[in-house]
DNA sequence: TTGTTTTCGTGAAACGTTTCATGACTTTTA
DNA sequence: TAAAAGTCATGAAACGTTTCACGAAAACAA
């Protein structure tokens, strides 16, 4: 009699289909075999609803059949979607997801480098803002929104693009005289292309713009000075405002508020990522959405890639604008 | 010569500290070794680094050091927040975290139940509110606030205290007149019990209240429809409104503002969860706030725990009031 | 000193796969 | 028809652990 409670193996199937162990494995990894052997093993696997044990697969292939995920945190929307993405595509192809919140605990970050480096995963998909992280080479790497070397692939979204949208919308939506404010970065990073994407934007529409920079780790505040200074007695003196990120967005709309400035009537704001409101599918803010499921297949299709040459160092997903409430409605 | 790129093994800790298999297994498992070979050993894992291969300690033990963590979503914040601390909690003690984010998603769940009945996780941790989920008895269980039966641990906030909290808070505050809103559930949910303990602290205070409750898929716009019929020509007749979540506050929140009714000034509001502001430290609103990290903490030992006969049924942790701004400051 | 008990490290077997050399059987060729 | 070539399932070895029966050495008792 069978013991009732453990789960099938390769043998049982083999014994039920009246055929071989390798017979099996060939049939189960999608090897050539023999017509009426693929068949009978088939069936020998659906009478036992056999699955294979991913864990001696993982151990004969040094094959662990696990995705690092390294990420900053999950608060942030964007992340959090971007996680739920990421691992909805893996679960799909059978991978498991090692999740790696990483923000600012550099213990953490050994933890995961130790496993890296011990072989514990088949590929990491990192979207950090760590400059100094040591990356070893002999495990895939796919970044996400930072080209760390020419030869690590990095997906993206359209930034530029976004960019240059965002100053044409803003410019079709009747903006006369905008500015944009974002953080400054001395790194490499793709979102700095907003930057260029927007002044071409300008450029191409004959829009006015002043730009505010804030250097990392000044208060956010600094951006409420600088609101507060174009608020003149005849009325504000912007009419339209891109912000480089949803979040800094938000936290302008706050600040116009404080000031009792009107949005969007006599101010239109435009933010990027496409954050949505708490428990809702609307935007906080009229927005420049990135493609968050295409960016999450992207980086998914890359690490489980096999040819790394093959791999392009950077893919761009295009970008759309989405009407959040802070620009008037489309003629 | 050894080779430099595969990760040394028990065996090659074995050599390097002249002792056997067995012993080193034993050393690295904790199990009662004689201290000079102890130190041995020890010395000789410092010396290649060595670091168990979690696969074939699976394969063996069949076990497989991973948890299931069943969640609705990743976007609710507050899910997010448990996601990211059961995960450290989970890392911390070396173990993988397999999430699976169900929402609505019924293939997803099979995958999830297959795997679980495959014997792939070693328990499962879940939040769920699917009244037909088939819970194997083999595989481990703690849920989150929710008993679904008595042989399944359950933790949770103090869900009865936090209505009471809330209700004596709005009292203290100053309330004469408040309202507690919230979604009705058939289900035995621990969050019904704020309601219970709302009506405790009412009484405790002599504050009286209405209550209006939705029935599960009516629009959240009844509500509006609600706050709207207290809005007399004398003013707001309701100084206090106490939501059964952050996210109904949140709402409420903006219908009140639709209505031109100032909050704190005229009414508090205090919602539950301790939902943080898009990218800040800050609340939402005034809330009761769930020790979320202590959940994880409390799950994740529970589902670690070997013996099942000791496991509580349910377990309720403390909560506190936060002030977020749309209550009075406290005198 | 001898016999008995206890302690504890040893090493082989087993976990469920994958891989590859082997050889049985079929097809082709002369 | 016989030999050579090709096809393809077979089953044993190996992956890195854990576990357990075994036996050597130490401790104790007489």
């Amino acid at each position: 009699m069978k013991q009732t409670h453990t789960p099938p193996t390769m043998k049982d199937v083999a014994a039920e289909a009246g055929v071989s162990l390798g017979t099996v494995s060939k049939v189960v990894n999608g090897l050539p075999v023999g017509e009426p052997y693929r068949q009978k093993v088939l069936r020998a696997i659906d009478k036992l609803n056999y699955q294979v044990n991913s864990y001696a697969q993982g151990l004969k292939a040094s094959r662990t059949n696990t995705i690092a995920l390294l990420i900053p945190n999950t608060r942030n929307p964007f992340f959090a979607e971007l996680v739920h993405h990421i691992n909805r595509q893996l679960l799909k192809r059978k991978y498991r997801m090692l999740l790696c919140t990483t923000e600012s605990d550099t213990d953490l970050e050994q933890t995961y480098i130790t496993m890296v480096q011990q072989n514990k995963v088949d590929g990491i998909i990192g979207l950090t803002y760590n400059p100094n992280l040591v990356i070893d080479a002999s495990v895939p790497f796919v970044s996400i929104d930072r080209v760390l070397s020419p030869s690590l692939p990095c997906v993206a979204c359209d930034n530029f693009a976004g960019g240059q949208l965002a100053a044409e919308k803003l410019a079709d939506l009747g903006c006369k005289h905008v500015a944009f404010l974002r953080i400054g970065s001395a790194l490499n990073n793709e979102p700095n292309k907003r930057k260029s994407g927007f002044e071409n934007g300008c450029a191409n529409r004959n829009l006015h713009y002043d730009m505010m920079i804030l250097n990392d780790g000044e208060p956010l505040t600094r951006f409420r000075t600088f609101l507060e200074e174009h608020r003149t007695a005849e009325g504000f003196t912007l009419d339209g405002i891109f912000c480089v990120t949803d979040y800094i967005a938000y936290c302008v709309l706050r600040f116009l508020d404080e000031l009792g400035v009107d949005v969007p009537g006599e101010v239109q704001v435009i933010g990027f990522d496409g954050t949505r409101a708490f428990g809702s599918e609307n935007y906080i803010c009229s927005t420049i959405v990135q493609p968050v499921e295409e960016i999450a297949a992207t980086c998914v299709d890359l690490i489980l890639q096999e040819d790394i040459a093959a791999k392009p160092s950077l893919i761009c997903l295009p970008v759309r604008f989405a009407d959040g409430g802070t620009t008037r409605p489309e003629t």
